[in-house]
DNA sequence: AGCGCTATCTACCAAACGGTAGATAAATTA
DNA sequence: TAATTTATCTACCGTTTGGTAGATAGCGCT
């Protein structure tokens, strides 16, 4: 039960989940800028100081967000990944992403607005972005390479029709994500 | 000539136009939230205090910088808008747009970073770029409605497409932005 | 030259920020 | 139960922020 006090002590494993859980949503809603230390501490019901025992400053938190939100999200496809690679497993992966986010939008939001932030060198997180569209665009490349006649420009069409796709819908939550989708995979994947 | 001290007086429209251009560029790096009223003014060699009194509040500056740039914009078009609405004609304006846009690589980062920020409903800009997405839709939607048979998907095809690869171009310079618009383009525009 | 207008400056403020130091209280173990 | 550990808190600091008040100086006019 929880004590009287408003005091509430949770074994550290548990609550660094619970504060990245929360940061997470606020990212997502208003940007890593737009997010005070104060304002993710109170998600949980904490204090300041009492999150930066957790997470040694701000921006390490951030850092703690994106890698724990790379392994849910390879969790989550690791098994489609074992194929061969060809285009129908990358359709297959690709519409397994499509479907997944349709059901977190505050995680796609967090990364449209945190990969638009993080266009600025400056950024902390700017290099994490960097590598992580060119490992990205290597991957789908690969899968692409024995059978389209340009494996580059088409990873580059896919990716981009993809993150656009999501930013719109992200705009304008009528958009009928999946199936725009799956209408242009048909046209792309066609022989 | 310059005056011996450090003060330079302007006239309000030309002031005006210089803080524009300048909070222009530096929103295109770091985005609203990322820059300072301090750094806006010596952007312009002035102070805080100089530039409020042509801009009543850091919020008014980022309102003045949209719609200056919608103005541009649409001077840059103008002429292409005259004929009738056809696809040849919808393609013809966003062509165009590519064309503008690869030169002014800091005004589409600009719109991306602060579009992406303004997701956020709390954010001064998000109605702005609410209405303007749902008017550019819906003109492109008139512009394909003789000739597409689902007019609503292909605007949204469109947009989604040249959104995402606008944003994978900053992320990556290396990508060929107009060749890779070319090739989308001949496919969907294809009889 | 001298006056008036106002663009710009210096100096300041209250609030919000990220972060630190030391006190306190909740579990764990002896 | 008493001692230990450590998760959390209160209180504070130095800096930065957006914005204001009043002084100063460049320009146009007569």
């Amino acid at each position: 039960m929880t004590p009287a006090s408003g005091r509430r002590r949770l074994p550290p494993a548990e609550r660094r989940e619970e504060i990245l859980k929360a940061a997470t949503e606020l990212i997502a809603v208003s940007g890593f800028k737009g997010v005070t230390l104060e304002a993710f501490a109170a998600a949980c019901g904490m204090t300041k100081a009492g999150l930066l025992h957790h997470f040694r400053s701000r921006e390490d938190l951030l850092i703690a967000v994106l890698e724990r939100r790379d392994e849910l999200d390879l969790a989550s496809v690791v098994d489609t990944l074992e194929p061969a690679p060809d285009p129908a497993t990358a359709r297959a992966v690709m519409s397994g992403f499509v479907r997944r986010n349709l059901e977190q939008r505050s995680l796609v939001q967090l990364y449209t607005v945190l990969s638009a932030e993080a266009l600025d060198p400056a950024h902390p997180a700017h290099a994490y972005f960097a590598t992580r569209l060119r490992e990205g665009r290597a991957m789908l490349e690969r899968y692409l390479l024995a059978w389209h006649p340009r494996p580059g420009e088409a990873a580059v069409d896919l990716l981009a029709f993809l993150d656009g796709l999501q930013l719109n819908w992200l705009r304008d939550a009528g958009i009928d994500f999946p199936a725009q989708w799956e209408a242009f995979a048909d046209r792309f994947f066609a022989p």
